[in-house]
DNA sequence: TTGTCTCACGGAAACGATTCTGCTGGTGTT
DNA sequence: AACACCAGCAGAATCGTTTCCGTGAGACAA
């Protein structure tokens, strides 16, 4: 069996007390009894246990992240971000996809970490309020809520949104439509709610179907786009709540032998590199998806440290890419 | 606070023996009884803690997946996989990326976690050696090791790349160059050796530059493809390691104004749905990266349960998805 | 009635850490 | 020489469970 704390302290004729000052350096100990204690640990390869110390300290370092599902490039990064970021302050990550699970299935994961991050959405609006009433620290992948409590994240979408369009309108474009994401999420319903304002605002029409929804994934952009081209009065702009569906709509557009972005201007929000290196390359509105999980990550540790500090927003700041899908790059420019 | 077992037993006036044996139902206990302390629990809003439940059975209900990073949809397919097959028996899953950390530290996971996967790779030689030490149950992705007693689930590369490039030659290309995966990964050696053998089993030669190497990654397959269209006599088909590369070779060999699959045939190996629709559509070698995942927590916990069982390996059969890309689609046959 | 057996349940000892409290012996002051 | 003081360490309580062991009460046979 692995070796405790009790056969460390025996082999260094100590008391299991001095043993874990010694590890945690809390208090004054000798030299020479640290140096007996070390010499204890490395022969027996000692390794405290996570599980007492969890136990005593009633803190198990570890960070929970929920998110709908795992099976997408965005999941990925954003649980990659949030690894490093906790690895880094000595924190284990737990993953957990939401979807398909009763909400009291997913509370029985706060008690075994000392905070959790949720992707925001009106789906998981039971979960969240168990959360709370468990007093569970909690950051969100949205906007932050002060009735629960909960930090939030969030990428500008309003400000992403708008960049986008203008771009296009400036450029000339006025039948612009909109692949949206699904109600789902806080995000594409931001994105949405920016495209018809932004439309609204331009005086520019947003005719009926001119507003496609997918489910932020490939096909679904392909499908969108269909319906969009199967329209009376094809758009001459396409702005996408995220790349993926961009690139499934581009691909819709070739195979209707048209031509991006001469007949169709298309526009993706992600930043995806794979976006970078489509023919032609994908005109984006870029979102730091790895610093949002990081900053979600520093903001749930700084919160468990802050238990009562008032609720904070980090708002992340997205950047236009311009690139050739939208008729308006550089080399167009030139052209 | 949160209610513990001790606040149950006294609101259901009876022992924390009790209380436990109901929650576990180990034991009898009267149907009154339990009404009683199952209407504390409510009252109470009780949830045992699961640390100290780790601490008494010395089980923690976790498992540890280990993957070099998540920034890939292929990770985050295996996470997703591993994900639902663990929290539908119980266990709830760390993630934990490689890259970048010593092996010291990764070794705090096991004292976390029931049993672990990792991917194989001669990078992690030093922390399997670590595990095996410790007697921490552990499941490669990749063969099993019967050195260091760890079980193994691998798709057949093998197989996978004599399908694809038997198909080629069927359908009479022989300038058949590679463009491998890092030498990091297991599967990538696997399919490059496997590509070697095979030509060399056809009599096809392997001219120099044939064999590049990518990153996995789209941009990687794009350079690779580049240094190949450099070559004094290109290429008339590429077998690519996984499918990201295998679309940023297509990206390249449109660039270079050629056309795929007329002036060269491409496959890719994973599967992917959004090769399916590029422009051709991407034959590859499917291998269900989620099934990975699935499969190597099945065999994770079936291992905890057997600790002194042979080593077993699973192999996960691969299969051709004959599309577009490598010029033998049924729509191609029918020209 | 007495003894035995079984059924429900209570008591208490783990599990492996942290940490509060208090003891001991050496140093410094007067 | 007497005392206070402090540094360094040991003892023991504690965290919240599970589970072994034991006990009392009731059922049943003798």
């Amino acid at each position: 069996m692995r070796a405790t704390i009790y056969d460390v302290a025996e082999r260094a004729k100590v008391s299991i007390a001095t043993v874990s000052r010694v590890l945690n350096g809390r208090a004054k100990v000798t030299d020479e009894t640290r140096a007996r204690v070390m010499e204890a640990v490395e022969a027996l390869n000692y390794r405290p246990s996570p599980v007492a110390r969890g136990l005593a300290m009633r803190a198990t370092s570890v960070l929970g992240l929920f998110h709908q599902n795992f099976q997408s490039i965005y999941a990925a990064q954003v649980i990659s971000g949030a690894e490093s970021e906790a690895a880094a302050a000595g924190y284990a990550l737990l993953a957990i996809q939401i979807e398909g699970k009763e909400w009291s299935e997913l509370m029985r994961i706060p008690g075994r970490a000392d905070g959790v991050i949720v992707t925001a959405s009106p789906d998981n609006e039971a979960f969240l309020q168990a959360l709370a009433q468990a007093g569970t620290p909690t950051v969100l992948l949205g906007h932050a809520r002060q009735d629960l409590k909960m930090d939030g994240v969030v990428p500008d979408n309003r400000q992403g949104t708008i960049a986008a369009l203008e771009h296009l309108i400036a450029h000339g474009r006025s039948k612009i439509a909109h692949i949206a994401g699904p109600e789902s999420s806080t995000n594409a319903v931001e994105r949405e709610q920016s495209y018809r304002d932004t439309m609204a605002q331009h005086g520019l029409p947003v005719p009926d179907g001119y507003l496609q929804h997918g489910e932020f994934n490939f096909v679904t952009g392909t499908t969108a786009m269909e319906r969009l081209l199967a329209l009376p009065e094809i758009p001459d702009a396409v702005f996408c709540a995220n790349d993926m569906m961009a690139m499934g709509a581009m691909q819709a557009i070739a195979a209707a032998d048209l031509r991006v972005p001469d007949d169709i201007a298309v526009i993706g929000f992600d930043g995806l590199e794979a976006g970078e290196y489509m023919t032609p390359p994908l005109t984006t509105v870029f979102q730091p998806i790895e610093d949002i999980g990081r900053e979600a990550v520093r903001l749930l540790l700084w919160r468990i440290e802050n238990r009562e500090a008032p609720v904070r927003e980090e708002i992340i700041r997205t950047q236009l890419i311009v690139r050739g899908s939208c008729g308006a790059s550089a080399e167009h420019e030139n052209l």
